[in-house]
DNA sequence: CTTTAGCACTCTCTTCCCCGGAGTGCTAAA
DNA sequence: TTTAGCACTCCGGGGAAGAGAGTGCTAAAG
């Protein structure tokens, strides 16, 4: 059977009623929103073709038609238009996102609070991991002869730094030396090699040094793991009580559990700029019965960060679709202008 | 009338019944509950007394009795036995606090998970503000013509390090002049005090030096507000959706939100170790059908941390309270060994 | 005076049934 | 191919009825 003009228009139509009303949607409704050239019954006949077809479902024998996944996956891929965002819009999401920059991790649960409230279901975002982040250069600065401060600078440009308490008493004269040795043979390397060395270098240098040196690599390989792991936040879950679909407190339940513990599990495809999942197209058991919109933004140096929604299958992808796409490019202008140092002498 | 024993028995057996099944209690029940040795007759006599005096309520002519607030007051105050905790939990609630100190709000988040994950109950936790938080020293590290590393330590010994640009070329030589200047004219002052000082220098330091200058107090004005912050974590607000009494997705988000957006409305008691809020003893509009139990924790320096749970006003009071001030003791033995500065070497 | 047994009564909750309405599928005509 | 007409289906709301739990009261027993 073919997928004509007309049938396409109807399933349009049955889509976007349903994404707003959550109920069936019926031949007369349908007849209406079309401008009354057609009378209802016509419509019913293409109906039931379209249900033949799969791309709708109807509940029950004498009920409205609701969409299939496979009805949403057509109207997302041709039937959708792209929403454009108002100016005024654009600029809201824009001003959303004047954060300081200090903390990687409140930009990241910022701009998924503010998604959130745009479209008004949960969000979640994620920094890529940045695989290779290593140290690029230490220093330790002297306090008193029980404590220094280590810093390093990784090799993404950031900067961590505690206080170190020393168990011994070490010479301060030491310390350039210790930075050196630091400078020399733990910097560019994976925290594994940094154990690695670690040991090799354990003769070569008096012991309480390498009391203090030890607790200088221990700090710097977790500070490593720790930028590079992906934190993943989420935010608004709440959203979805407001949902019919999720009044159960059971389903609500179930979806926020998962969304709370699912640091990996959520789906993070990586190359297209932007992807809709739907229904069943999630691997995941939890998101069977829910959509999830992902866009990435680069945060520069080749990576990327990912920014989702999750929703009811009957989510508005045209909406959700257009606000991502902006918060993901505010986001890359974002890290544009703060993060990335300076190409060149003259910028800004 | 009088508020014989057998009726404190009784009450303490309508809350401690309700608190479980969230059902109203009915005279058989506790007549059985109570070991047979008077009659349920005998018992409903004493109800109607109980509910007369405004300990007990009943939703309606026919049905159990359910505790008021006065109720659960007179339960939490007089009648609930204090939990103890087996040494396997209390063993549990302090690994689960075994977290790497480093960054204190990855604490706060750990800690108010765990709590939650305890108590089946959504938690809050927030580190008292550190009012006085104050530059203790300062140090700049060159990297190139156009970048350097700022370190500050605070009065409580956080350090808090960043890579700053420089938008104008800065002669390497003279940082160790602008340390020096930073270290005596921006030390132990407030923000506030510290761009008012930052005025007064203008005009002695060379302007391309001012600009650096500049920067650093900038920055460091905003870590020390970001450190003076009070911030509020919460955690397992979805446990709600697993209670009765939240079954309507409305009264569920309503409370969620309240959790989520209200970081200053929540109870937060200074003066005791532990306090208990009852239902309609909340200040908050949102809080009227609700619980509070409320510890607090130690930070050192005088300073304390609270840890909350916010539940129905059917909360296991006992439980709550146990488990609460078992992470409290953890909470402040955690910042008695890794936050204060050893004290044996004569602290500040 | 307190406690108890007995019993009628009240109220909720569940189930069942009925009915209206919305929507369909089919047929026959345009 | 489209449309009008019509019988049919199914959901959902609105009682009605009955079961169950629990009360309050009364009168007798301790």
């Amino acid at each position: 059977m073919e997928l004509t003009e007309r049938k396409r228009q109807i399933l349009k139509v049955v889509v976007e009623d349903y994404i707003h009303t959550a109920e069936p949607v019926g031949s007369r409704t349908i007849a209406a929103r079309m401008g009354g050239s057609v009378s209802s019954a016509t419509i019913r006949n293409e109906l039931a073709d379209l249900v033949e077809m799969g791309y709708l479902e109807q509940p029950h024998t004498s009920a409205g038609r609701v969409p299939s996944p496979k009805g949403y996956r057509l109207y997302v891929n041709e039937l959708m238009e792209r929403q454009k965002l108002s100016i005024d819009e654009t600029e809201k999401i824009n001003q959303s996102l004047h954060v300081k920059m200090e903390e990687l991790d409140h930009l990241l649960t910022q701009a998924g609070r503010a998604v959130s409230a745009f479209v008004k279901y949960p969000a979640y975002i994620t920094a890529a991991s940045r695989k290779h982040v290593t140290a690029k250069r230490f220093d330790l600065l002297p306090v008193d002869e029980h404590k220094c401060i280590v810093v390093m600078m990784m090799s993404d440009n950031r900067v961590r730094s505690q206080l170190l308490r020393m168990q011994l008493k070490v010479d301060l004269e030491q310390l350039p030396t210790l930075v050196t040795l630091l400078n020399s043979h733990f910097t560019a390397v994976s925290p594994d090699e940094m154990n690695q060395r670690l040991m090799n270098v354990a003769e070569q240098v008096p012991p309480q040094l390498f009391l203090l040196l030890s607790q200088v690599i221990a700090y710097a390989a977790d500070a490593l793991d720790e930028a590079g792991q992906r934190e993943i936040v989420t935010a608004g879950a709440r959203a979805l009580l407001k949902l019919p679909e999720f009044r159960d407190a059971d389903k609500a339940h179930q979806l926020m559990s998962f969304l709370a513990d699912s640091k990996e599990k959520l789906p993070m495809p990586e190359e297209e700029p932007m992807k809709i999942l739907i229904g069943p197209e999630n691997v995941s058991e939890a998101l069977q019965d829910a959509s999830v919109v992902v866009a990435s933004y680069d945060i520069g140096d080749d990576m990327r960060g990912l920014i989702g929604v999750v929703g009811p299958t009957r989510m508005d992808y045209a909406a959700v679709a257009a606000r991502l796409s902006g918060f993901a490019a505010g986001l890359t202008r974002l890290f544009e202008k703060q993060e990335l140092p300076p190409k060149e002498e003259g910028k800004e």
